[in-house]
RNA sequence: GGAGAGGUGGCCGAGCUGGUCGAAGGCAGCCGCCUGCUAAGCGGUUGUGGGGGUAAAACUUCACCCAGGGUUCGAAUCCCUGCCUCUCCGCCA
């Protein structure tokens, strides 16, 4: 959410519409939110100054009452007042809520650093990691090498639950464990994270609080029994950033890093006929997620070494990677800036995204009122948060099967997962 | 699922027969004084958000005693709803 004082006072200078505009939005949203605004603002001063002669007018009746007096005009004057602030308050209510309903709307505002562009195409290569393998056979697609060792089952997967879920089998299952341990390993013991294990079932203000609502339910898994609606997280961000919602944290205690695996859901509304085939696009995924509390001074420093330790998980893995900042237009509504890592898919010939790792600055921490207090000085500040995927498990494993394949169909397993395999390689039975 | 108790400032804890309560008292914190140093002691001070105001302050005003409604001239205090916590019983991984 943006801040409404900043949004009124960089109106005229073009700063709101301009980044409104570089993402594609109709910028005519701002046009109801100022009106709405500046409505609210006559309203509040008119209401307030109300209420002072109210608690004037209520003083005074207690004044004489204790002194056991009566003023009936005085008490009629006051019962006249409060009856109008009771009439404008609820209007002012209104406008309040409203006011709130357009700003939840509004997309974040891109750093200055941020590409322009109209969509993914108007996205800027940053760096690539290692040459792309070269095979001496035709490279399968990860579903047929999967399903052909047995490790993957996609057709019971949908008599269970339905399209776009997968079954696990044996080597597969035990892989696909490995891959969380060896990234929750690798970011706990050498980046410094604390590990956490969050609800993956939030409520709708944890979910405003990160950004999915109210605009994008539709992607949404809910729960609605009772009165209560419940959502499966689409991501650990959800949970993890909330951990620190409504809390005003200590300069000393940030920067703040957490490392969490989680299971995510995503509806996949809209996405028909996209990826229908193997882990790419899943009901549900596991995750592997980072997220930093940090000084507003910090967080595009913080945003640097983050992604630097979610590449990281791939040099490890020995997966060809490149790394992307994404251009105004395919900016994601909370964040202000983005880089995705997308890593080498053999058999589709490119690169797929398997981590985004963003700098929300204030937008979530605004909506979650996370805030901080610097030693010494008075008030308290927005902390800025950011989080990336380190990895998405699924695509990783994917990646694995499609660059590591073998010519007789089995799957070299990457060094550092052997361990956690306690194999080296997975073959057809 | 059934029965009860409760949610007050950074923390503890009064107030809850409605008015002088943004809220006693204690602790912690900050600033002075005192002291050879430390401790103790003494005095003062310390919340958050919004509006107005200022170059910035000062200043001023409104709101906030879990949340949202209501009663009343006036609510931390009374009523309703929700959420959360605790105790007991039942059930359960």
């Amino acid at each position: 959410m943006l801040d409404i004082k900043f949004v009124r006072e960089n109106t005229d200078k073009v700063k709101v519409i301009d980044a409104i505009k570089k993402r594609g939005v109709d910028a005519s949203i701002l046009d109801e939110l100022l009106r709405i605004e500046s409505e609210r603002r006559t309203l509040l001063g008119v209401v307030e100054s109300l209420r002072q002669r109210r608690n004037e007018l209520s003083e005074e009746i207690g004044r004489l009452r204790r002194i056991g007096e009566n003023n009936p005009t005085l008490l009629e004057n006051a019962k006249t007042v409060s009856d109008e602030i009771t009439q404008k308050e609820q209007h002012l209510r209104e406008l309040e809520s409203k006011a709130i309903q357009e700003l939840l709307f509004m997309p974040n505002i891109p750093h200055k650093s941020v590409p322009l562009g109209k969509d993914d195409t108007g996205n800027l290569e940053i760096r690539r990691w290692r040459e792309i393998p070269q095979f001496s056979f035709v490279p399968k697609n990860h579903w047929e090498i999967g399903e052909s060792l047995g490790i993957l089952d996609f057709e019971r997967a949908g008599k269970i639950a339905g399209a776009r879920f997968v079954l696990y089998k044996g080597p597969g299952a035990k892989l696909e464990r490995a891959l969380v341990n060896f990234m929750l390993d690798l970011h706990t013991n050498e980046f410094g994270y604390t590990e956490v294990f969050p609800p993956i079932i939030v409520n709708k203000e944890a979910m405003t609080g990160t950004g999915q609502l109210p605009k994008f339910e539709d992607d949404l898994f809910k729960i609605s029994n009772d009165e209560r609606d419940f959502f499966l997280i689409p991501t650990a961000e959800v949970p993890v950033t909330n951990i620190h919602r409504d809390e005003i944290l200590n300069e000393e205690d940030l920067p703040i890093y957490y490392t969490a695996y989680t299971p995510c859901f995503r509806r996949e509304a809209g996405s028909y006929g996209k990826d229908t085939k193997g882990l790419i696009r899943q009901h549900q995924f596991n995750k592997v997620e980072l997220v930093k509390f940090v000084k507003p001074e910090d967080s595009y420093n913080e945003l640097e070494s983050l992604t630097t330790n979610a590449e990281e998980v791939l040099k490890r893995l020995e997966l060809p990677y490149r790394v992307v900042a994404l251009c105004t237009g395919d900016l994601g509504f909370s964040s202000a800036k983005t880089y995705d890592i997308e890593v080498w898919f053999s058999a589709q010939g490119k690169y797929r995204e398997v981590s985004s790792c963003s700098n929300f600055e204030d937008f979530q921490s605004r909506r979650a009122d996370i805030r901080f207090k610097r030693k010494g000085q008075k008030g308290t500040e927005f902390v800025h948060t950011l989080n990336g995927s380190g990895l998405a498990i699924g695509r990783t494993f994917a990646a694995i099967l499609e660059n590591f394949q073998q010519e007789n169909g089995s799957v070299i397993i990457p060094e550092v997962l052997q361990p956690y395999m306690g194999i080296n390689k997975i073959t057809k039975k």
